[in-house]
DNA sequence: TGTACATCAGTGAACGCGCGTTCACTGATGTAC
DNA sequence: TGTACATCAGTGAACGCGCGTTCACTGATGTAC
């Protein structure tokens, strides 16, 4: 009936082997980077030839495509999930940051070094606007808290999100829960990925402590 | 007399022509991305053969280390530089703002998504440390301050502190300060490396308001 | 100042490699009557 | 239930490519007497 009846042995088949591949695209961009991914190396691991992996996926660059949408689908559902189990903002945040220990470089395909000139397809970026707007409706069940921090630079930067409330249509925010939200967001980035880049080794400081601190610090914002 | 004489004419010349391959490489990443770095590339754009890069640098490996170092001392200047103009903790932190801005594939090859495996060179940590102590150092200049947050997380990561204090060589720093260092620096990463993979144009905010607003607030706090 | 020698930058040919990708094909799986 | 046909997963050979890197060499630059 459907173009792509997800029903019939032949499509579940399929999505199984797309599964598979990915899988093991996965495991080699943990190992090596995402720069290192090789359809080659796939098919070789997986026992197939390589011009069979074309049947799954038109080219290299499309599974790579592929592996960023997985990325950010997973990552928003872990969110999603964590949303609902009630846990607000801080159990948003320790998900966020489980997940991104559980694999570093799933975390980087999706926050970390961009590819110059290239631009994630418009699916991708929904789901991106997706998982934003998880962490600014956290944000907005915190109680109602006038403005995160004082001085002309907040001032300045309040006036400009009065300015720009829109963009997470449906979502109308007030300025000081968009202002929580995006240092929610900038902070926790910050210390994450700064961690798993392993900058804090050399110095010894264990970065749990420091992320928890940060959390408390948003979460405390003239609560 | 010395092994590497840099006043004969030959030497001078050598690092000339080192100074114009990392140059190319510089534009070739910066138009590309580090891992589309190709020596016989950089050849063919110098009007050169392939071979001939290897009277500068031992291997490919040997050119991108090359890069970081550059990357690294070049920031490490920078932020001396603003150090030295006596612009305090915002000229420092306006300095490394405007130096991401100028390349921002140089700033990720610094700070950005690691390679698996690769651990830099111990000359290349030093001046990694040497930007710290110039950001800590400006942060022991502001008044003392006692502890930016409180809450039983900030109390672990001061306790936390207290014990590594040493890490820092020759420059002890109360617990306060260095935790006011850890967070100016992380916060300004955060919003740098989100501002410059692009996550801020889909929402139309405007990211130097928002890091000048952290900026400000890492100074503020019980100063 | 001039000659003999050593150093070294750069060339061009060649190596092997693994990559992405195409193509014509075989054989198994599913569909229609 | 059985036969005829269509679909499609996977193979193996082949393509061209650009890569990093080696090697033996030429010719220019610098050094020593």
């Amino acid at each position: 009936m459907a173009t792509t009846d997800a029903n019939t042995p032949r499509e579940r088949y399929r999505a199984q082997v797309r599964a598979e591949i990915t899988r093991h695209a996965w495991e080699q961009i943990a190992t090596a980077g995402a720069s290192a991914l090789s359809l080659n190396a796939i098919a070789k691991r997986m026992g197939m030839s390589g011009p069979a992996l074309y049947r799954y996926f038109a080219s290299r660059d499309d599974l790579i495509t592929e592996l960023v949408r997985e990325g950010y689908r997973g990552l928003a559902d872990t969110l999603d999930r964590a949303a609902g189990d009630g846990a607000g903002l801080s159990g948003l945040a320790h998900a966020l940051r489980d997940w991104a220990l559980e694999d570093p470089q799933r975390y980087f395909l999706v926050y970390g070094t961009p590819v110059p000139g290239y631009h994630a397809p418009a699916d991708i970026t929904a789901v991106s606007a997706e998982i934003m707007t998880t962490l600014l409706d956290a944000c907005a069940a915190l109680p109602e808290d006038g403005t995160p921090g004082d001085g002309p630079a907040a001032e300045a930067l309040r006036a400009h999100l009065e300015e720009h409330r829109e963009w997470t249509a449906g979502h109308p925010a007030p300025p000081g829960t968009l202002h929580r939200f995006l240092i929610l967001w900038t902070r926790l980035h910050g210390v994450l990925s700064l961690e798993l880049a392993g900058h804090f080794t050399g110095m010894g400081i264990d970065p749990a402590l420091l992320y928890a601190a940060e959390l408390d610090g948003v979460l405390a914002l003239r609560a």
